[in-house]
DNA sequence: AATGAATGAGTTTTCATTCAT
DNA sequence: GATGAATGAAAACTCATTCAT
C-alpha cells in the first residue's frame, strides 16, 4: 500500500524477470543460435545479473526450452487471432500473410521455432527429448482442423504440407538472404488454398 | 601375393587423409551439428591425430565448409545421374524418390546441407558469407532447368517451392521423427509434378 | 582475537585480485618476457585460478598492457618524490642515481619500461598500437620539465639523450650481465647534468 | 662440366642454402621477434622446405643464433670500411652516420642486435648463454680502440657510452615510431665526438 | 641430403555452473 | 532471492621437432 514506488512487491518483480529473461532468450537464442548464445548474453538481454538466472532456471536447456515455448506461445496469440475469422480458408491465407509480414526477419534469422528446432534436435543427443517436435505439433494441429473444416481430404498431410512449405521458404529465404522469397512463396501458397476444394 | 595390407602405399596416403577428413566431417557435423561437433570428433572419426587435421585446414570453419562443399558434391553426382533420364519430368521424380529413399536419415538428423546451412549462417555474424547460399544455388539451378525443360512457366518459382518443400518436410521429419512424413510428402510432390503443364 | 587471518575480507578480494594480476603481470612478463609467460604463470604468481584471469583482463593482451601500465606508475610515483627536491638538476641526478640503484634487476632482466616496449612492440604486426611509445611519453616529458626549468637549450632532445643513455646503459648492462656498466654510465651522466648551463 | 645448369654442385646448393637461411632468419627475426617467427616463417622466406631447415640447424636455437652472428657480420664488414678512414675521430662519426642512415629500419623494428639481444636474454633462463653479450663485444672493442687511437681518457668507459647511446635512441625511435629521434641523436653523438680531446 | 607430412605437448580462450555473501 | 566472482573442464589452434620415404 506504502512501499509500491520503491520497493515494488516482489511477487510481482520475480515473474517478471523470469518473463524478461524468456523474451530475452527467445529474441537472442533465434539471432545468435543456441551453442553460439552464452547464458551471460541472455541476462544481458534481459538486464539480469549473471548469477541470477539459475534461480529461475537451472539450466541452459530448461532456458532454450522456455525460448522455444515462448515461440510457440507467439503463435498461439496468432492462431487465436485467425480463429475469429469466420472461414477457416481465410484463416489459412492470413496465416500465410502473417508469415510474408515477417519476411526481413526470417531472411535475416530463418524461423525461429524451426531454426531452434534444428539446434535443439543436436542437442539432445540420442534421447528422444522431442521438444522440438512438440513445438511444431501445436501449429500442425490447427492448420489441421482448419483442412477439416473445409471439408478437403487428407487434412492432416495438408497441413504438413503448409508448415513445411513455410519451414522450407524460411530456410531458403535465410540461406540466400532474399525476403522476396518468403513474398513469391506465400503468393503461391495463398493461389494454392483457393484452389482446394 | 601383394603387401597393399601390410603397406598402404605413402604416397597415396596424404590426398587420402584430407578426403577421409572431408568425408569424416560431412558425416559427423551433420549427425552432431558443427557447434557441439569438435575437431578431435572429426578427427577420431577420420582416425588422424587432431593436431594433424590442422595440416589439411587451417580452421574448423574450413572444414565446415569442406563438409558442405562434399554434401553439395553428392547432390551434384545424384543430378548428373538423374540427367541421364530421357524426360525432365521424370528427372524431377527420381528426385524426390532418392530425397524419400533418404527418409530415415532425415528423421533422425535432417537434410544434411539445410540443417549444416542453418548453423553455418549463425557462424557468421553480421558478415554476408552466404557459404550456406552457395550450397543451395546449384541444385536450385538444376531444378530449375528441368522446369524450363518442361515448358512450364515461372520455373525458377517451380524450383524454389520443390527445394524448400524438401527442406520442409525433411526438417518437420526430423522434428518429429518420423520417417513417413517424408514418404507422404513425396507422394504428394509426385502428384504435384505430374499435374503440372 | 580477529578472525583476519583465517576469513579474509571478502569485500575487498575482487579489488585486490585485480592489483594482485596486475603486480604479479608485471613482475613476470619483465623476468621472464612477453612471449614466453603463459596466463598460467601469472596467475600462478598472483595466486589465481588460471581461468579467473580471465575475469579481470579479456585477453593476454590487455595483462601486457595492465602491465606496462603498472610500470609507467611505478615511475610516476618516484617522479612524484623526486618533484619534492628543490632543484631540477638534483632531481634529474636523483633519478639517475635511482637507476643506478636498480642496477641488479637491470642487469638480470633489463629495463622493464624497454624491454616490455620491444617485445610489445612485435605483438602489434602493421598496427599503430604504440603502447610502447605511450610508456616513454610521461617520462619524456617529466625530464624535459626539468630541462627546462633548468633554462638549458633544447630540453626535449636533452630528455630523449637522457632516457636513451637509460635505455642504452640497462641493455647492455642486461646483455653483458654486467651491474657495474649501470654504475659507470650513471657516474659519467651525473657529470654531464652538471656540466649543462 | 656438363651439368652446370640442370644439377648445380651439390656443394654449393648446400652451403647457399645455409646462407639463405641464415639470411632470411636475420631479416625474418629481426622484423617479427624471436618467439612470434616460426621456423616455417623462416623457411618459407629463404625458399626451403620446412623438414629440410633441420639438416641445417638441429634447433630453432641455433637459428636465432646464427641470425645474431649474422647482423654481427654485417657490423664487422661495415666496421672493416671504416677502418680505411685516417682518423679514428673520423671512423666514429662514420659509424654515427651509418646508424642515422638506417633510421628508417630502426624506427619500425628496432637495432636488429638489440632486439634481439632482449628477446635472447629471455629465452636463455638462467643460464648464463650470453650469446647477446658476444653480439655487442666486437663493436665496443672496435669502438674503444678508436677511443684508445684518439687518445682519450676511459676509452671502453666511451665505448659503452657510444653503442649505449645508440641502442637507447634506436629503441626510443622504435617505440615512439619516429625515425628523426635517429636523426637528431645522431648530430648529437657527432658534436659530442667532436668535443672529445 | 630433401621433403611433405605427422606428432603431441602446450597455450589462449570460453563458459556453464556454482559459490559466498 | 540477488549478485559479483570463482571454477574447471573443455575446445580451437600453434609449432618445434621428428619421421618415412
Amino acid at each position: 500500500m506504502t512501499d509500491s514506488a520503491d520497493a515494488p512487491p516482489r511477487r510481482q518483480k520475480a515473474a517478471g524477470k523470469r518473463q524478461r529473461l524468456t523474451a530475452a532468450a527467445a529474441r537472442v537464442l533465434h539471432e545468435q543460435g543456441v551453442e553460439r548464445t552464452t547464458i551471460a548474453d541472455i541476462a544481458r538481454a534481459a538486464d539480469v545479473p549473471t548469477g541470477n538466472v539459475y534461480y529461475y532456471f537451472k539450466t541452459k536447456d530448461e532456458l532454450v526450452e522456455a525460448a522455444l515455448t515462448e515461440h510457440v506461445s507467439h503463435l498461439k496469440t496468432l492462431t487465436d487471432q485467425l480463429d475469429q475469422l469466420p472461414d477457416p480458408r481465410e484463416r489459412l491465407k492470413a496465416l500465410v500473410a502473417a508469415w510474408v509480414g515477417g519476411r526481413d526477419t526470417a531472411a535475416r534469422y530463418g524461423c525461429p521455432t524451426g531454426t531452434l528446432a534444428v539446434e535443439v534436435d543436436k542437442r539432445t543427443e540420442g534421447g528422444l527429448d522431442l521438444a522440438a517436435g512438440r513445438a511444431f505439433r501445436q501449429l500442425l494441429d490447427w492448420a489441421e482442423s482448419q483442412f477439416r473444416e473445409m471439408g478437403v481430404a487428407d487434412p492432416d498431410g495438408l497441413a504438413i504440407a503448409l508448415i513445411g512449405a513455410y519451414q522450407g521458404m524460411s530456410l531458403l529465404s535465410n540461406a540466400l538472404r532474399d525476403p522476396e522469397i518468403m513474398t513469391r512463396e506465400g503468393a503461391r501458397l495463398t493461389r494454392w488454398l483457393d484452389t482446394l476444394t
